[in-house]
DNA sequence: GAGTGGTCTAGACCACTGT
DNA sequence: CAGTGGTCTAGACCACTCC
């Protein structure tokens, strides 16, 4: 049996009237980006609830990354901090730049392009291992116990300790161990430079595939980045082929949500005469 | 001065602690998806804390989109929904859709190519307005009061009446009043079509820009697309431009990120003999 | 009906921010 | 120093699930 045939009217819980009510104002722009919320003691006399149901709005509205809160300081409204555009563009920035002699590859970093902040005012750091992974293996179409090469690259604001960068990419150790300066982490400049390394060995990267979600972070992410409440993670895999269409690299990445746009280029087939066969 | 110049050693929360003890279970598999937490009666007797205490470990498990918590049951380790892959590939298979005669663009319609759910057993809704947005007027490159048509798509479960789909599409009105089938939302199959209806008042989109990023869901979307906690949306903008590279579409989406993935291809120009010398 | 988590209260202590 | 929010306790009532 259904229980409420003449439904009874519930009021909603009372943080989730609280959190409405702060939430309308900010959209009404009654409260502007920057401004501070209502005390937790004005709440819960305006609302008469007592001290912890205010609280419970707020912390909705944290959640939510709507506001900023910290201790001994009235919450804000979040301001929200400048997006980096990671444009799909730069793969072929990368590989033209690949070709390059040099000077000119090192003059130009990945995080530079995107980060406009020198890689030398960066922590830097890349750790190469060798694992051997089933799942990625069968991505590859190797061996299940074949060698994988894992390079894992980290770069962090030398004065906060915040993370700016982190990746993780995966490779067939075959592929590259014809050339050992590949199997050194002291020779890699920046993951970007990666196609100057397949080049090393023969391999030139075609096409690159890439799957992006989000999830919450982790407690430990989230104090890596220093993310606000509320901020998801954007993830991204990027997964490239060589001219036979062939997984040569595999490269899982990380973003704070707050502060990345992804941005992807569709080119499209004319439609005039008989159809151009050949893409982009 | 710095406050702590030999730091005092501070226990973290005890419902992080807490907190931190479940997700390392879950990590390590000794709690498998599906399976129940202990009770909050358990977790404050294992860490002789009070009930509130471990309310908020499991809040935070929550907020954080590991578990799946409901009243008068215990949480349980939440099992990750099957996910739907939006690939860019599919502007292409709309594209050359556009063309093909009118039984067969009913036929296939973009709902039943990613959702695999016909379109008929959706509870669709479409909204047409004019508008002026002094934003979008700039982003199209018209005058800042100029007509905008806003076409607003809505796809719900029957049953459970939540959302399956949701997106707004702007086009300026210019560009399109010359057919008035086009500002009639009952003639409106699907957005994916929106190509075919571009082709009867001569325009052809030749790419497409994807902006992707992910925030919060609010307490009304997260109802309305039935979200657990802690589930980010994944929002996308795509931007489509004509032969001139005039941008003549803007649509906007927003996807749940636990059951979403973008996939995105980008083909890069062939390396051989002489570099192709125009850079995109 | 017993047991569960969700909501709520009242009151306490502490860390941190401002002045 | 006063005032703020963050953490925590003890105890209560209710909605819901399962037996």
């Amino acid at each position: 049996m259904v229980t409420n045939p003449q439904p009874t009217i519930v009021q909603a819980p009372i943080h989730l009237r609280i959190a409405d009510d702060i939430r309308m104002q900010i959209e009404r722009g009654d409260l502007a980006p920057g401004d501070p919320l209502p005390t937790l003691a004005q709440l819960c006399d305006r609302w008469s609830c007592s001290m912890n149901s205010a609280r419970g709005a707020v912390a909705l509205l944290k959640a939510q990354g709507l506001i900023n809160a910290g201790r001994g300081r009235a919450p804000i409204v979040r301001v929200p901090p400048a997006r980096v555009i990671r444009s799909s563009e730069g793969h072929q920035v990368a590989k033209d730049l690949a070709l390059r002699p040099e000077d000119e590859r090192g003059a130009i970093g990945e995080a530079e392009a995107t980060l406009g902040m020198s890689i030398h005012d960066q922590d830097f750091n890349a750790t190469y291992n060798t694992i051997t992974d089933s799942e990625l293996a069968d991505l590859f179409g190797i061996a299940s116990n074949a060698p994988i090469m894992r390079r894992q690259f980290q770069a962090a604001d030398p004065r906060t300790r915040h993370l700016l960068s982190s990746s993780t990419s995966y490779i067939p150790r075959t592929l590259i161990e014809s050339n050992p300066d590949l199997l050194n982490p002291n020779n890699e400049p920046w993951p970007g430079g990666g196609q100057h390394q397949f080049l090393t060995v023969g391999i030139e990267i075609m096409s690159i595939i890439d799957h992006v979600t989000a999830r919450m972070p982790t407690t430990v992410e989230a104090q890596q980045w220093n993310l606000a409440d509320g901020v998801p993670l954007l993830t991204s895999r990027q997964i490239a082929f060589d001219r036979d269409d062939r997984p040569v690299d595999v490269s899982d990445a990380t973003y704070p949500a707050d502060r990345t746009e992804f941005r992807f280029t569709t080119r499209l087939r004319p439609w005039t005469t008989e159809a151009g066969d050949q893409p982009s």
